[in-house]
DNA sequence: GGGGCTGGATTTGGAAGACGAACCCATGCA
DNA sequence: TGCATGGGTTCGTCTTCCAAATCCAGCCCC
């Protein structure tokens, strides 16, 4: 069990964690980047499938774009009038592991009665595939293996 | 890139990343946990490092508890009266490698010119760690090896 | 070229949740 | 008895969320 601390080591202003939590830790945020990470780019389709207010949406989109996890692009279907499509950044694709690895979280403490509807296998091996710490060489870090560096 | 599509392959009713979301994917929440796994545990030293209105501190709490990712215990200082603490469950634990993974990823595209605050290295190794995917050996698969299985 | 369709929004009021300040309350201590 | 401490709740305001209605640009068709 983690140690009494009376504070965090690295205070929330400074923490990137908090900075991350602070762009993108919120519902309708974390909900629109699923959707994007299947490949939804569209304006009615985020609306359709999660059910977000178009005002809330059309904010969160904006906010999205600005802090460059999501680029608008436009797109254009042969008789039809141009429209805009959101796509994901290189940023906002790097969240993809972490999403998965929240998705296995779920997997197995809100839903560990059932299959998972959806998982991850690797091509070669057919394993199934769970995220862990690695060193350069890609090899399993356990946790009680980790030390914590603090810089000043 | 991702290929477009016009909907998710999970539905976010059945979609465990997206109930994950709903349990965790608020910014007081995120922050909560983030001192939680940093050894905080204490009302008044959540409300002093986060700033957290007491109110919503104390709500968040609450749900953190009902939804079994902190644990509310008494814990008593000579002299003092007994007093609640929160301790991160197996469950609240398990979010660890995923925040940490938060983390690099805003070392990464948050705070890039300068040195992150916070590092992970192996004990052994002594190298710097990161998150990755890996199969049942603890060999690390690459992104691009992976296979998506549904079910149903 | 007027009318309808379609996708991507903004405007408008009411409801919910966030917030800060003040207060409460049980215990231990002087 | 009075005061200090930690962990809350109550209160009134203020912001954000939300649903419904409306707007708007371009394309189609007649």
């Amino acid at each position: 069990m983690v140690p009494l601390s009376r504070k965090s080591p690295v205070p929330p202003e400074r923490c990137n964690l908090a900075r991350a939590v602070n762009q993108i830790g919120d519902r309708w945020t974390l909900l629109i980047l699923r959707s994007a990470l299947y490949g939804v780019r569209r304006f009615d389709d985020f609306q359709t499938e999660l059910g977000t207010p178009r005002t809330i949406l059309s904010g969160r989109l904006k906010t999205l774009v600005a802090d460059g996890l999501l680029e608008k692009r436009t797109y254009k279907i042969e008789g039809r009038r141009p429209r805009p499509e959101y796509v994901l950044t290189d940023k906002g694709e790097a969240l993809r592991p972490i999403l998965i690895a929240l998705t296995q979280w779920g997997d197995q403490w809100l839903d560990s009665d059932t299959q998972p509807p959806i998982s991850f296998t690797d091509t070669n091996s057919r394993q199934a595939v769970r995220t862990a710490f690695v060193n350069a060489d890609g090899r399993e870090v356990p946790v009680d293996n980790m030390r914590i560096v603090l810089r000043r």
